[in-house]
Formats: structure tokens, C-alpha cells, sequence
DNA sequence: CCTACCATGTGCAAAATTTCACAATATTTT
DNA sequence: AAAATATTGTGAAATTTTGCACATGGTAGG
């Protein structure tokens, strides 16, 4: 494989997906997997999932197939899930709970170390996972004092910028933005828009095309 | 344009990235935007909005722009969000309620007319929205009785295809599944399989390439 | 009515991505 | 130990998607 042929966008989030059944396969008990099911596992064509693969190294072994727990591994560190990152989330309503409580991203080693919100009615109560809601305006002070690198923005969309450009201020790394919007910041801050109601309208749009009986 | 192109997956996608915009210009009064603007705004190539609409027509008028409030009629009758879907969810813990009670998915266009859970704690009490939950045993009966159109998976991913088997049978067109696993159907139901986890995997890949300072 | 101007719509080239097809290599069978 | 079988890694072909560049058609000002 050429050292720094460039790695498609889709081939990154399709290592993610790999690592779904690998996850399982691992608890099940299997220690050996073939590019052809772990494929039809994640709905992919086996020469993609070996080409993504190829992509970082060579994981394999010919003739037999990929060596579950240490794929596991090596997808895990690739994607820096084999490291804990310290989060903090934006706008603590319903979408926003739900991603902090989640347990599975704690597994995954995104931690959660601050909320903030801006409703008076909800600052200073306190999360089940354990976490205070803080006012927004501590957002610059907390950010530097809890190192944190990863703002997730779950606020409504009007208010995405403004606490875009809050984080970028605070000098945070990386932005996750759920609200349906585009987010800008500067080079130094990556983002990732992530409008997950594009989906309904996806599969709307689909079922338009088919006969609904 | 050529009448039977193929529309690349993406395009659909931005058609309804595309919207977000559109809806703010309607609303701040703007009447007519260029593809460069909206394009702007979505972070996207201008060619690749006019070429993006142009699969489904001419929208748009030379030397002018798109008319903001046309545009987005356009767009919403393309995606089939010009209509009522009804819906239900599977799984109501702290994503489902999250969707569930979004003002904005109503507001689209998609009426959760049921909700279902396993867990006896949560059967029979009503969510905020008026929505009661009921057992998912009754899944197959209130699907056909209250013809709903698309099912919501959001129960943990070992239940999921299992859930999806229940729906399928029931005799539902679409699938939403947001639990992390690729649930399959037959080809009479369309499955959109929605792990957003991979975008915070995606981020982590990135900034693990970032001097952190 | 003519001219200057502007932004769309689109043919075509370029780029990116996916898939094929097969050499390379490990294991199992005879 | 040779043959048969299995499955990876990858160059090259096929396909898909994007972006350029400009003709086209509409507007506005004189
Ligand atoms: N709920 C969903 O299923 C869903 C799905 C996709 C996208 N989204 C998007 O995610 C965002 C949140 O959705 P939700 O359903 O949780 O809404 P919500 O109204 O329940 O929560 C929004 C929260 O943000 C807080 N907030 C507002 N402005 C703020 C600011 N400047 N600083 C800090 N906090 C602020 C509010 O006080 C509130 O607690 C919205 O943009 C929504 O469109 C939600
Ligand atoms: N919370 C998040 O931010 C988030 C993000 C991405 C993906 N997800 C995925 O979405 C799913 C739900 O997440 P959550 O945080 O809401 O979890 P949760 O545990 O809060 O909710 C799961 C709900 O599903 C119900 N359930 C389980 N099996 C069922 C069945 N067979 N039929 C009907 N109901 C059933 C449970 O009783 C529970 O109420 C999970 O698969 C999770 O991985 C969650």
C-alpha cells in the first residue's frame, strides 16, 4: 500500500462500522473473521473492507482471514478510541441528556466532564450520571481549567454559532454540532456537523419513490 | 438534464441540508438567494448546488437566483416532507424520548402515533407529548390499526434486529435504526441505519492527527 | 430596443471512490 | 510433499461524483 495515498472521509466512519461486530464477535467468542462476513455484517463489498483496512497496515493473515481481537485493537487505535478524550456539552435538553448518559460512549473513552446550559431553571441541578449543569457563561473559565477538547454542541440552532465561537474563544479542538446548522470555525478547531434529521428526510424520500400499497 | 440520471445518495442528503438555510432566509424576509450564498452557507461547491437541484429541475432564474420560498416548496415536495408520516418508536429510553418529544420533527412532517418499550415500568405511563407507551407486544396490531409508515429503532443494538423482524413483519415500509448495528430487511422495507457514534469516532480519528498543543 | 450584466444550467474533464481480478501466502487434505 | 483450498493485499479497471467553464437566458438601465 503507497505510505500516504489519502484516506476517503467514508473509509474512516466504515472503520467505525467494522468495529460494531467486532465487538461482538470478540464476547461471542470468535476469534478469527473473514473481509467477507465481517462485509456482509456491515452491508460493505469484502474488497472495500480490505482496501480500508490496507489503508493503515497490513492486519490480516492470507488464507485465513483477521484475527478479531487484535483487529479490534488496531481499529480502536486508528480511530483513537484507545484513549480517553474529555468532553463537555453545550445545551442540556433532551438530545443532550441523552448523549450524556449514554454509557457507551464512556466505554468508547469520551468523557464527560462538564454541561452547560443556559436556562436559570437548570443550571446548578444536578445530571444521574452525577455531572453539575453549570451556567454557559463558565464555559471559557472550565474549558482551560478541566482541559477539556471536545465541545458537543446540542443547543437550539440559532444559538450553535454563538457557542461555536465560545469554544473556538475557550480553545477548544474539536466540535461535535447536532443542531440542524452549519458551524464555521477557524482551522485550529475541527468540526463535524452532525444533522441526523437529514436521515428521516432520506429514508422520506425513498419511501416516496415506492409503492405504499 | 438528462431525464433518468442517477441522483448520487449525497445529493439527497444535501437537498435537505439545503432546507436549513432556506428556512432562515424565509423567515429574516430574504426572497431571492444565489447558489453561491446557499452554498456558502452549507459549506458546499455552488456547482454542486445548481447541479444537485438540477437532477429535479430548473428551480431556479437566470441571472437572478432561486427564489427563497419557491426553493424551499421545492425541495420539501422532492424529500416527500410536504406530507404527514406517521411513525412510531421502539425503545423509549433517553434517545427515544429525545426524538419523540422534537418539536421539530412535527414540524417536518413526522406524527409519532406510538410508542413502545419492553420494560413494564415504562408501559402504560404517558409521555409528555401525550403519547402513551405501550407494550411492544402489541407492535404488529397497532402498526396495521393506525397504518404507521416507518418505524424508530431506538432499543440497546442486541434487540435490534429482532425489533426489526416485529416491524417487517407488521408489515412497515421504512426503518430508522439508531441503535450501532446494521439491521437488515427485506427489500419491501427500506432500512436507514443511523450509528451517529461514528461521528464522534470520525472527530477522535482527527484530532488524534492534530498536535493538541 | 439595445447593451451591459448577472447567475443559472450543463457538457465535459478531472478527481475520488469502489470494485474486480489475481498474485501471494497460509492451511488442510490426500 | 504435493495438491487443493482459502483468503489477504493490491494494481488496474470501472464507476461515481465533483468541479470547471461557458453558453444560455433572463433583468435592468439607458
Ligand atoms: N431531540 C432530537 O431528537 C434531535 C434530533 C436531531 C437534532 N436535534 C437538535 O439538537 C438540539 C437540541 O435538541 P433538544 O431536543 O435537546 O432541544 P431542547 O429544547 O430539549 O434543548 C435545548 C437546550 O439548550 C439550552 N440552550 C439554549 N441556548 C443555549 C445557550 N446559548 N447556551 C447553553 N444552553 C442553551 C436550552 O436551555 C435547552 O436546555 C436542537 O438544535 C435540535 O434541533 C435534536
Ligand atoms: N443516547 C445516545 O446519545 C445514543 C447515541 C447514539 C446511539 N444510541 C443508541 O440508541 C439506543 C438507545 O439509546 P438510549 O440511550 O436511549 O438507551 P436506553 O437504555 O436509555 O433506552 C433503551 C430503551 O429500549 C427499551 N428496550 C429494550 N429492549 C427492547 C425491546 N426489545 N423492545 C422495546 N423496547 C426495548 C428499554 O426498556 C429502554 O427503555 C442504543 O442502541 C444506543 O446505543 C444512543
Amino acid at each position: 500500500m503507497k505510505k500516504t495515498a489519502k484516506i476517503p472521509y467514508a473509509a474512516i466512519e466504515r472503520l467505525a462500522l467494522y468495529s460494531r461486530p467486532l465487538k461482538v464477535l470478540l464476547k461471542t467468542g470468535v476469534t478469527v473473521v473473514s473481509s467477507e462476513k465481517l462485509a456482509e455484517y456491515c452491508g460493505v463489498n469484502p474488497a472495500q473492507v480490505r482496501k480500508d483496512l490496507a489503508y493503515f497496515g497490513e492486519f490480516g493473515v492470507r488464507g485465513v482471514g483477521y484475527d478479531v481481537n487484535d483487529l479490534l485493537r488496531e481499529i480502536q487505535s486508528i480511530l483513537a478510541t484507545d484513549r480517553e478524550w474529555t468532553l463537555c456539552i453545550i445545551g442540556v435538553g433532551n438530545l443532550g441528556h441523552a448523549i450524556v448518559e449514554n454509557d457507551n460512549f464512556r466505554e468508547m473513552g469520551y468523557r464527560f466532564v462538564a454541561a452547560f446550559d443556559k436556562d436559570q431553571e437548570k443550571i446548578s441541578k444536578r445530571l444521574p450520571c452525577g455531572l453539575l449543569i453549570e451556567s454557559v457563561e463558565r464555559l471559557r473559565d472550565v474549558v482551560r481549567l478541566r482541559n477539556i477538547q471536545i465541545g458537543v454542541i446540542t443547543t437550539p440552532p440559532d444559538e450553535a454559532q454563538r457557542v461555536t465561537d465560545l469554544l473556538v474563544d475557550a480553545g477548544i479542538k474539536g466540535i461535535l454540532n447536532f443542531s440542524p446548522t452549519q458551524v464555521k470555525a477557524p482551522k485550529s478547531c475541527v468540526v463535524e456537523n452532525v444533522d441526523f434529521a437529514v436521515r428521516f428526510e432520506h429514508l422520506a424520500y425513498h419511501l416516496s419513490k415506492v409503492p405504499l400499497k
